[in-house]
DNA sequence: AACTATTTATAAGA
DNA sequence: TTCTTATAAATAGTT
């Protein structure tokens, strides 16, 4: 088993060897080419077509993009074409949004924290002082809904748990024969505690609302990581 | 030597380390490109760009027969390229551009804080961890160059004192009737001292630039905290 | 397709 | 850039 010795780099002339062969170094070329454009930031296109005429293909944008591109670099000042006019002014609208695109992925690059390389000291207070200011703005925002959010839940929570209560004294306040749940809300959260009955009043319901709320906001404060844009 | 262990593919942000990889995979990427054309009698075409726009490229016969057999089969009856269907290419490209830097001005404005309206609590905390990070990679460069500095502060300080301490050695240590201070480095940080010269020897200089440099460099390492990549 | 013995590629360091 | 070396990855020949 495993391979026998190196192999000479010349055509393989058995068919069914030369068809697995491309099948597997087919993946590795493609593999390859997907890493270095990760790695290295390139565009890259790759075009395969095997001996029966199957195309494979990897590019990093469009294949199109990648074959303009070469053309434009191949043949420039080798132009023959008609309306280039036009031709022209799109060329350029793309080159500049190109740019602009390409200055705004480093600016955030920079914000993110990813290429903080070859930036002076200024610069990154400056930088420090911007994400604190975002991060503050991000935060009061954070906490103004959570608050929000809170005060809604704390204000159904005591409802039911007064609710709660009335149905409580209903069934052992007055007569303890009738035992009746009206299900009024579709939380579905109304749990009527009906244990031990003697030794409680109005704190027989075992959490109120207000803790549980506390307990989330805790909760949500925590963990987390990554961001897509 | 050698290598430390199995690398991420992501983009590698250091530039030098980055261009280096680049060099060493295109050749690698080309090179088995040449391979499977050969063993597998694969027609082949390999188009790269690197970062700064250098063009490399590979292709058994000539670049042109590739992309036309390319294109030949991905539009097939769609002709050759008109000038009109360039320019349609063109626009396409530009619109395609114009919408990927939308897309990033507004995460910008969303990282920036400007846009917080509209966002989820849950976004909003993804965005405050993230935020978070960026901040101690930031802080944390700035402080590796601001120890840098001090560093640098230290040993020319460290240098001027030596100098100071033998100055003094010469005008006190030997003959006390000259005083001649020759200034020979810029920095204007040079301070002979000369009060009390009878009950000091070399130690007549009131703060080494060690214990100065000390100080600043352990304030500064105090709150920093591990970042990666 | 799965399994290895080998060859190759390549990351890190000089 | 080029060399070296340790290690990861690719892959030729087999099952």
């Amino acid at each position: 088993m495993g391979r026998s010795g190196k192999i000479a780099i010349r055509r393989i002339e058995d068919t069914s060897s030369r068809q697995v062969t491309f099948s597997k170094r087919r993946n590795g070329l493609l593999k390859k080419a997907k890493e270095i454009s990760i790695l290295c930031d390139a565009q890259v296109g790759v075009i395969i077509f095997s001996t029966t005429g199957k195309l494979s293909e990897f590019s990093t944008t469009s294949m199109n993009s990648v074959i303009q591109r070469y053309n434009r670099i191949k043949e420039e000042g080798n132009q023959l074409m008609t309306s280039m006019s036009e031709v022209k002014f799109w060329q350029m609208e793309a080159t500049t949004l190109r740019q602009q695109l390409e200055t705004l992925q480093e600016t955030h690059r920079y914000v993110m924290g990813t290429e903080v390389s070859n930036m002076g000291v200024e610069d990154l207070q400056i930088l420090e002082n911007q994400l604190e200011t975002s991060l503050q703005g991000i935060r009061l925002k954070k906490e103004e809904i959570l608050i929000k959010e809170m005060q809604e839940l704390t204000q159904k929570g005591s409802l039911i748990h007064q609710q709660n209560v009335e149905l409580y004294n209903k069934v052992y306040g007055t007569s303890a024969e009738n035992c009746i749940i009206q299900d009024t809300d579709s939380c579905g959260l109304m749990n009527l505690q009906i244990s031990q009955p003697e030794h409680q009043t109005d704190h027989g319901v075992p959490m109120t609302w207000q803790e549980q709320g506390q307990d989330i906001l805790t909760i949500t404060k925590e963990n987390s990581q990554h961001y897509h844009h």
